[in-house]
DNA sequence: TGATTGTCTCGTACAATGTACGATTAACTT
DNA sequence: AAGTTAATCGTACATTGTACGAGACAATCA
């Protein structure tokens, strides 16, 4: 019977080690792991619609039909690549910090960071559930919040409203970068149609390329807005 | 030559009615409308994977291939029918009016219940361009913010700063909607590794079902932010 | 030792889907 | 009448995800 690996964590049932002289290709063993780590690298050069199953087995020196042994399906290879990339790999937690505005900016600007280093991962979200990568990330702005002084009434609504904050400036700019084309026909139809199109004609609203910087001050004014004393 | 039609506006090239007796079907010519349409249908009912190009056919009564006179492809037909449900029908834009506050938060709220009457449109929006209504609700943002006296050195952030919000909170509202057999796994995982989350356990951040007031109150917070005084 | 079982790999095959191509038909023009 | 244009659609194909089942090899058991 061909089970599915479980999700538990088996120890690894190390094969013998490759008869490493004959054989050409030095492949390591597959695993979940190497199958994602190809599976994003192969979507940070091909986009969305570059992920194939056959390419992906391809590169792992592998035969299509073994990656099922390792994953569900096509999805779950999504669903992994996009948690895998929001994994926190900041600065350990340090409970001692004052600056709880900083800690919250740093967090969100590394947020962005990450799945801009990864604009593929922006399209991902909408339609996947939360990874644990993702959970933790929450937990992380939640307990700055909460530590920040932040009630606890209105703590759900400050972690959403700065997290759809994020995920939208996210998508924008990743939209943004994915089609020079597009955008370029975006920018020509709204130049013919200046007249119908007058403010953000005038404010040079697609043109403005400082992504960066209209963040940072975004975030400020939200988080304004959120904790109005400071 | 089967030249594509012209993105120009022909008058339309009415066909002699049809034969109103003998056909059994009375299908109505094809259009890009009613192609659009019928996609929206569609895509409402079956969502964002039931969208096939012979299913979409078979509604219109036609044959797959009809649909290539009208449309480029199919992911013209996504974004054609993304910017149809963006369209925005809401009261002519009274210039008199004098509670600016009022008007932005209006028109945010139902750009987002747009969006959520057809959750698959979250999902759409990352990987396409802007299309004309999108535009025109930018623009209407802009010049309401600006008749509200929000600098001109400002504009572009208040605007990318309100869009952002809207954005990520109806993708995420949308993305809970999705699903909720993922939804339901990642409440388990949550609960079942809450001493990993305590902090969201605590606030029961994904078991809160207040969307509507939370994108309020969070939508309050950030113009607060935005404009200081009142 | 030989048999059995479990883990993992992969070749083949199939169904679903977007769409290229070209035939066909009907209306309008001259 | 003859040609041109607008529109429809059947057939065919390439691409993709993945079901199925046969193997290869190790660990375990008899």
């Amino acid at each position: 019977m061909a089970a599915k690996r479980s999700g538990a964590a088996d120890k690894p049932p190390q094969r013998k080690a490759p008869p490493s002289g004959p054989e050409p290709r030095s492949e390591q063993p597959l695993s979940p792991e190497r199958i994602v780590a190809t599976a994003i690298e192969l979507l940070d050069a091909e986009g969305l619609d570059g992920l194939k199953m056959r390419r992906l087995a391809d590169r792992l020196g592998a035969g299509a039909m073994s990656l099922y042994w390792h994953v569900g399906n096509k999805e779950e290879v999504f669903d992994l690549a996009l948690d895998s990339v929001l994994a926190y790999r900041g600065p350990a937690p340090v409970d001692a910090s004052e600056d709880w505005r900083g800690d919250v900016v740093h967090l969100l600007k590394d947020w962005r960071a990450a799945m801009l280093r990864h604009p593929w991962s922006a399209s991902l979200l909408p339609r996947r559930a939360l990874g644990p990568n993702i959970l933790a990330r929450l937990e992380l702005l939640g307990s700055t919040l909460s530590r920040a002084g932040v009630a606890d009434a209105d703590l759900n609504v400050a972690i959403w409203s700065l997290w759809n904050y994020v995920i939208g400036a996210t998508t924008t700019r990743a939209s943004f970068d994915l089609s020079d084309e597009d955008r370029a026909a975006a920018q020509q139809r709204l130049t013919a149609l200046s007249q119908h199109y007058p403010t953000i004609e005038r404010s040079r609203l697609l043109l403005d390329n400082d992504w960066d910087g209209a963040f940072s001050k975004g975030l400020d004014f939200l988080l304004d807005g959120l904790v109005p004393k400071q």
